[in-house]
DNA sequence: AAATTGATCTACTTCCCAGTAGTTTTTTAG
DNA sequence: CTAAAAAACTACTGGGAAGTAGATCAATTT
């Protein structure tokens, strides 16, 4: 970890006024911060080559530290993919609710806010988000389930989103709730096709997702 | 191949009334027989288990065969992926020019056939569609560009498609081609959620789709 | 400064799997 | 019915990767 130790430093520095002399905190930050850098490299690694190509010497390369560096900070290499699985999927749902809970003016304006949310974040972690569809399968049933829960409650939402709309007339009343199965393919196709150094920028894709997603639900 | 047999008579059995006692013709289907046999075992196993986790000898299990039998209808493991990838997309394409070629009331209606079309073909071959999505990074990279390019071909039809539309003034004005990319991901979303044994028939799903293209295309 | 503790590394073991060499079985032809 | 050819199999190699045991190094305490 060449760099990290610089890196620790900075990450932490906006702390350390909070610090207590308790060194149980600060340490636990460390452990926090180093875990994290782990989910990071490993996602953009499994991302390029797979889950199952890519090996733990590789993602130990990537951070300059060796393989039982990775063993003492999770359990296995499942582990590591649970964690990339659960950190994308549970922002999305954060931010879903965040969203839910604060005032919109109209259902419309829900559903625009909500995509445009989740969009962004589905922009942002990329590499998370087409992990987790991708390589789900060779989750533990324990963390499938867990994370399974977790986006079956993104989608339920988003359904009733919908119904809510429908009923409140801003909707068009032939929409299905079902079209949230279409909002949510859209959503979860940008990661495939969207690159960061492509054409379009994330704001404009967000704009068009938003303006698809109305369409999809009649309220235009 | 316990069954093997049998069905190796099955399925050439509508062919050998045209059989000339050309022992040469009758030889090569057999061996497309069987290359389809593995073909289609390897892609509901790599659907199932990813392609990297799915073991040669698992797929051989599989067929009822072994190992080295695979070898002498395939160069290697990954030019069984390459016939899955190549196949899926093959015949999405074909259907696509199928639609274009024949004659149409207008843009709309064309629109609509051909996403129903390939969207039962999406259905159809689910596991062949999924293997590609997720695993194409593993092929050569003779083998991805020359799959890249019928990828590239479909998508530049859809979007002419769209903007022969607008410009006839049958899709909203105010429509991006862009939207090709977003039909193209309701499309290729199917197979992730879609499920045979599901609630929903696969007509259903095609209605649905078909509604929701042309709600993006803005063609209601 | 010496000793203790904790973090990280070196150097394995063990298993698995793609691909192959050479043998056996089955089919075809004479 | 026998010999040649084709098809499929048995049994292996070689390399790679997950996970681990024990050594080393650094920090902290006394």
């Amino acid at each position: 970890m060449q760099d990290g130790g610089a890196n620790v430093k900075s990450a932490l520095a906006t702390n350390d006024a909070a610090d207590m002399g308790d060194g149980a905190s600060l340490k636990s930050e460390f452990v926090a911060f180093k875990t994290n850098r782990i989910v990071e490299a490993a996602s953009r690694l499994f991302y390029e080559r797979g889950y199952s190509s890519c090996t733990l010497d590789h993602v130990a390369a990537e951070l300059g530290v060796t393989k039982p560096f990775l063993y003492s900070y999770f359990k296995n290499k499942e582990s590591i993919l649970a964690a990339i699985c659960e950190l994308g999927i549970r922002e999305a749902l954060t931010a879903l609710e965040q969203v839910m809970a604060a005032d919109h003016a109209s259902h419309r304006d829900l559903l625009a806010q909500v995509v445009a949310k989740v969009g962004r974040i589905v922009i942002h972690r990329q590499e998370y988000v087409v992990v987790y569809q991708r390589e789900m399968k060779h989750l533990s049933s324990a963390d499938s389930d867990r994370i399974l829960r977790m986006r079956a409650s993104f989608d339920h939402q988003i359904g009733n989103l919908i119904r809510d709309g429908v009923n409140a007339g801003e909707f068009e009343a032939d929409v299905d709730p079902f079209v949230s199965v279409w909002i949510g393919g859209l959503i979860s196709w940008i990661p495939t096709w969207y690159s960061r150094k492509g054409q379009r920028s994330a704001e404009e894709v967000i704009e068009h997702l938003v303006q698809a997603s109305l369409r999809l639900a009649g309220a235009n």
